[in-house]
RNA sequence: GCCCACGUAGCUCAGUCGGUAGAGCACAUCCUUGGUAAGGAUGAGGUCACCAGUUCAAUCCUGGUCGUGGGCUCCA
């Protein structure tokens, strides 16, 4: 077979000798093309360019560089070459694995020394070398033995480690080397490292080998590479950006809340401002609550230990629950608000014609997180969850949790994100029948086929009483967030013999559902913070309006106006020091407070106010009434 | 919990190759009464995270503890 008839990515035929590669033909067909294409696809299978065709029928499609595919295999190709640099810089380093991720690639090296920053800039520059010396990516094929043995000779023993665990049925290695650098990869790579522009080193981390904490820690090297030098530009500029945003600077610099070495790690104390804005959340919650037919509840903050065990959160929690002693009796800290709702429940029989139960509790719970995983309000020691148990038929399933769907959509609505949903099944270590989870996660599927909710689907990440459906909302960074989740659980009833009398007379098993809209509202908050970079809509703004006098004579107006702000319920503040108006509206500014009104002559005289919003805007002199007004409409959500 | 880095005034940070420290902002007092992002002067403020060790002498060196940050594992 000399002549391969061949399929062009724009769908016309064509045909080529055989053993052709398909870097050649493109340069037949579409020259210009070859700088921007990092690798093809042979009948839907990525390959290198450098792949000859020796088959028939040869459908090709091309990968560019800016496609996600595409910069996905730059930076993995960027990875070896990173890996090269490491191998050349460093005696003794053992190679093990360098993925690319979703904002860059890492590579994770087994090294007696410990690699600094310094050593990361010594790095790039030999990386330079490399893509300047322009090395093509070659690929090489060899029995899994050859491949063994050759990592072996080279004293690579997480390579060998990585080879002997891969199926049975894999016969062929694939290898490719760049000057030098020899890695096992499945490829496919860019041509050669010359087509490398923009790639920077980021920072190193230690990280265990293969993702287990009972193995050793290596050392990780995390970098990012893009197409263009404008384009990692871009990517470094939203990082500086989230790096201001950062909640934990804010909460600081606008005065939300602290954490306290003497009070203890992962525990937050929320300042007035801190504290206005989480009400102002909490009183939302309760309100929209009680509209969907909840019924608020308060559980004790702790509990025997003996209804933990019965429970199963001794068993499958205890790791992360705090205890305390009382009079001989152990007590468990509650880290779920589940158990008092079950008790209420079972306070009294109850009728099919009760059902649906949807307890609500702003719930606080302590969890023993470990130390390492802590961070600001996004992952503290103690949190209050918008938490509810719904106690319902198993018919009701369905109608509960499309209705909990709508609330998630809406408060999302309400405070402004985006949001994905993912359904987890379920874990490896888990409670519960398999006739149960079958259920359960049926019910759970099942309400989001009908709802036609798209969900990508996380198999074994459920809770360990049950599947869940995770709504993760995303920021204005793109960011993704864990706030709303809902949890099938048959086994809680199971266990606290709850019952209902059906129709029927007879007793029968409810379901239950765990749910929460906003999630932990100390994460939420953190979420808010950074989403709006500390300048939030004036319905949640802690200060909605500073008031600020131009000299000393105008502070008895202002008083008089502050009265009728906070008769009126707007969150005013005053600023009637001995300091200039620029002075005044520097400091509101860099509090991103909505609203600054100035009182000076002209206000006092006219009975009136003159806001200056957070963008500079000057409003013009206002009536008192009609800015009242303006405000209850920005915080119609509220009220 | 694990690996690495870090911890200096309320905040942001400088500094001391071992001889008990400094700036800007904030704060206080005084002057100034000034219309849309910093008016001026003076002053107060630190057991250099904590505990040991080495040393004539430790904020600096060593070890430990606590905390923070970036990751890993885990998770709302």
């Amino acid at each position: 077979m000399d002549e391969i008839k061949i399929v062009f990515p724009d769908g016309s035929a064509g045909q080529c000798n055989y053993g052709t590669t398909i870097k050649e033909i493109i340069a037949s067909w579409k020259k210009e093309m070859l700088p921007s294409i990092v690798a093809a696809k042979l009948n839907n299978k990525p390959v290198d360019l450098s792949h000859p065709i020796i088959e028939e029928p040869a459908a090709l499609s091309l990968i560019n560089i800016e496609a996600k595919e595409g910069l996905e295999i730059l930076r993995h190709s960027i990875s070896h070459v990173m890996a090269q640099a490491v191998k050349d810089l460093f005696d003794g380093v053992q190679i093990t694995i360098g993925p690319s991720i979703e904002e860059g690639f890492y590579y994770d090296f087994d090294y007696s020394e410990n690699f600094t920053p310094e050593d990361l800039t010594k790095i790039e520059e030999r990386m330079r070398e490399i893509v300047a010396a322009d090395y093509p990516f070659v690929r090489r094929e060899m029995s899994r033995q050859e491949a063994v043995s050759f990592f072996r000779e080279r004293g690579e023993t997480y390579k060998v480690e990585l080879l002997n665990e891969l199926p049975e049925d894999v016969r062929t290695i694939s290898l490719y080397s760049q000057g030098g650098y020899v890695d096992l990869c499945r490829g496919p790579h860019i041509p050669s490292t010359g087509m490398i522009r923009a790639f920077k080193l980021l920072n190193v981390a230690g990280a265990y080998w293969r993702g287990d904490e009972r193995n050793k820690m290596l050392q990780r090297i995390y970098g990012t590479g893009f197409a263009t030098e404008k384009a990692l530009a871009e990517y470094l500029h939203i990082v500086e950006e989230a790096k201001k945003r950062d909640h934990r600077k804010l909460g600081k610099e606008l005065d939300l809340f602290q954490m306290n070495d003497e009070a203890g790690p992962g525990l937050i104390i929320f300042h007035p401002k801190g504290a206005r804005l989480r009400n102002i959340i909490e009183d939302w919650e309760r309100k929209e609550h009680l509209k969907r037919g909840y019924e608020m509840v308060i559980g004790p903050q702790i509990l025997k230990a003996d209804l933990w065990k019965r429970s199963g959160h001794f068993d499958h929690y205890r790791e992360s629950m705090y205890f305390t002693e009382v009079e001989d009796q152990t007590y468990g800290i509650k880290p779920m608000n589940c158990l008092a709702h079950m008790l209420i429940y079972k306070s009294k029989i109850r009728s099919y014609r009760d059902l649906p139960l949807r307890y609500f509790e702003l719930g606080t719970v302590h969890r023993h997180e470990k130390t390492g995983v802590l961070h600001g309000l996004m992952r503290a020691r103690q949190f209050t969850q918008d938490d509810a148990h719904i106690l319902c038929t198993p018919e009701q399933l369905n109608g509960e949790i499309t209705a909990i769907a709508d609330f998630v959509s809406y408060a999302m609505q309400v405070f402004g994100f985006d949001y994905d949903v993912e359904f987890s099944t379920r874990p490896e270590k888990s409670i519960g029948s398999d006739e149960e989870w079958e259920m359960a996660t049926a019910a759970l599927e099942g309400a989001l086929k009908i709802n036609k909710i798209e969900h990508e689907v996380n198999e074994g990440d459920g809770a360990f009483y049950g599947p869940k459906i995770d709504f993760k909302l995303k920021d204005a960074l793109k960011r993704k967030w864990q706030c709303a989740t809902i949890q099938c659980d048959f086994t809680l009833p199971e266990r606290f013999d709850l019952s209902y009398i059906g129709a029927d007379g007879e007793k029968h098993r409810p379901v239950m559902l765990h749910r929460v809209i906003l999630g932990a509202i100390e994460r939420f908050m953190g979420v808010l913070i950074e989403h709006h970079a500390g300048a939030f809509p004036v319905w949640l703004s802690p200060v909605q309006a500073v008031l600020m006098t131009v000299t000393d004579k105008h502070i008895p107006y202002g008083e008089k106006v502050y009265n009728d702000l906070i008769e009126a319920g707007i969150r005013a503040e005053r600023d009637f020091r001995n300091e200039k108006l620029g002075y005044k509206i520097r400091e509101a500014q860099m509090q991103k407070v909505p609203y600054m009104l100035v009182i000076g002559d002209r206000e006092m005289e006219s009975n009136k106010v003159s806001p200056r919003e957070r963008s500079g805007k000057d409003l013009g002199a206002t009536g008192v009434d009609e800015f009242i007004e303006l405000v209850r409409e920005k915080s119609a959500q509220y009220q």
